[in-house]
DNA sequence: TGTACATTTGAACAATTGTGCAAATGTTCT
DNA sequence: AGAACATTTGCACAATTGTTCAAATGTACA
């Protein structure tokens, strides 16, 4: 921190308090590198067709329109934050939402498109 | 799209109808926009503070660590994006969360942490 | 009007990211 | 073993991002 500035006596409580209650830098790293990974447009579309059914990596390129190695890139970051899982079935590759908050989370954010 | 992929006459069906679901582009990549701006460890730090209450730029500096003006531009962000508002008081610019919708988005992502 | 201070803005720069390409790996079947 | 095809991986490169610094703007008050 370069610039300073002056702490408001009557502002000083609240800072403290919001200082106390923020995650430490750990968590806020977790869930920043959790809403990143749903900050792209290639992983939303990812997400938002597996909200129906299983896909494979084939599937997820045709619905997608990309290439199969930039899926493949994509569903590495996805696989990594445990936001899918997969399950391997001869030389396919079936991938799904890993739980149920992912599923939430994606629908309260389209709600809030829609405001 | 380079690589070519064989379509399974088996996946056809769940293919069309993923795409059938897709949101369109547009929403994609405002829904893309939403998380982008929720996935980076200041922005985040100063949203979980103004889950207390609003602050002003300086304040957020305080809590966070960060210069001024790094919290500025990343305010600025959180504005456009529809994240956070503002009201003027004086030579303070007060912010708060913008709806009830970011309030639970943060609150199910932190829970998500802890599994 | 001038001073003090909060905030915003623009330029610059290093660091990170997303994609395609080419090659490697894995799996099935003959 | 070899052919066919799905998937992954490493590299390279353009594009984007986050921060700092310096300057500009806004607001209150003497």
């Amino acid at each position: 921190m370069t610039e300073i500035c002056k702490v408001y006596d009557e502002h000083l409580d609240k800072i403290l308090e919001a200082k106390k209650k923020l995650p430490d830098e750990e968590t806020i790293l977790e869930v920043s590198d959790f809403f990143d990974a749903l900050g792209n447009p290639t992983r939303l579309k990812i997400l938002f067709a597996l909200l129906e059914d299983e896909l494979c990596t084939c599937d997820l390129s045709n619905i997608t329109g990309l290439s199969v190695s930039a899926i493949s890139h994509q569903l590495r970051i996805l696989k990594d934050r445990k936001i899918v899982t997969y399950r391997k079935d001869g030389k396919n590759v079936f991938y799904s939402l890993d739980d149920e908050h992912i599923r939430e989370i994606l629908k309260i954010a389209l709600k809030h498109m829609e405001e």
